[in-house]
DNA sequence: TCAATTTTGCAAATCATTTGCAAAATACTG
DNA sequence: CAGTATTTTGCAAATGATTTGCAAAATTGA
């Protein structure tokens, strides 16, 4: 384990919700994009990190990175904020586990995750289709 | 409703499993590439059709259309052949909707779907963990 | 210590998707 | 219907996340 590849996991380990290739970029310091690219790719590979892709209108097309292994954990992305929220322990991998098996699927992964209002969100009025005019606050890198 | 989007939603409704922006723009004839994405995006705002990001390692990063509407599905992606398998009407939005709400959530999406290898794929003797090698014999679009 | 292998930084390339802009199509109005 | 305002489209260029070629730097191993 390289020493960038090593920062790369301990970022991603120590921040808990899910982070994009160009956040955790943010959080190091000298290291190239393609690198940080790389070490990800690494990461996953090794099973030590698992990714998902998420869209949202502000960030648009991303992929999001989090800690690996075996208890995999699910999110919810508020729109408004665009934190993520922990769903906690995976509850449809057997489902999907199960269904699969009904149709002859080998079934290796899933991705899951749910989108809305946080609750700090909500209470701040912001209503689920929101103005262009709304601010990001919280998120800003 | 202009010919462009009907097109378009036609193309969709009438595959049945999900596409990209590509594969909808190689049905559509005389059509130019931001005709389509403007007429999908047009399309998911008034809610006639869904849309999903799955990530391949064939294909990358892409966006997929399906019908929309109040009974949605979900979907098994096939990282072989590259199809996608009906995995019937959702099962997870009232769970979903429970969890989010013990934590004050406010959810109003939610992304859900599997990969693995298809029952035709794993007869073959594909396994999960594929050769570069490999051909894409099914989708070639 | 020296050659072989792997990793990194930098710059350029990819690729899906978006956008500016003027022409074409459509809707409205008198 | 004619004329004008509004919307949609095609084309080309721009975006932005991610990937890749390549030579230098770091690591491995004999
Ligand atoms: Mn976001
Ligand atoms: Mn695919
Ligand atoms: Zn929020
Ligand atoms: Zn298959």
């Amino acid at each position: 384990m390289t020493k960038a590849r090593k920062t790369v996991l301990e970022v991603v380990e120590q921040e808990g919700s899910p982070l994009s290739a160009r956040q955790i970029g943010a959080r190091i310091a000298g290291h190239d994009t393609a690198t940080v690219y790389r070490a990800l790719h690494y990461l996953e590979e090794k099973g030590l990190i698992d990714s998902f892709v998420l869209h949202c209108d502000r960030h648009g097309t991303e992929r999001y990175y989090t800690t690996g292994g075996a208890c995999h954990r699910h999110w919810f992305h508020c729109v408004e904020c665009h934190r993520f929220i922990d769903l906690g322990e995976c509850v449809v991998g057997d489902m999907i586990e199960k269904i699969g098996r009904q149709k002859g699927l080998a079934v290796t992964g899933h991705t899951f995750f749910a989108t809305g209002l946080c609750a700090d969100c909500q209470a701040a009025g912001k209503m689920p289709g929101r103005l262009p005019s709304d601010t990001c606050s919280t998120q800003t890198d």
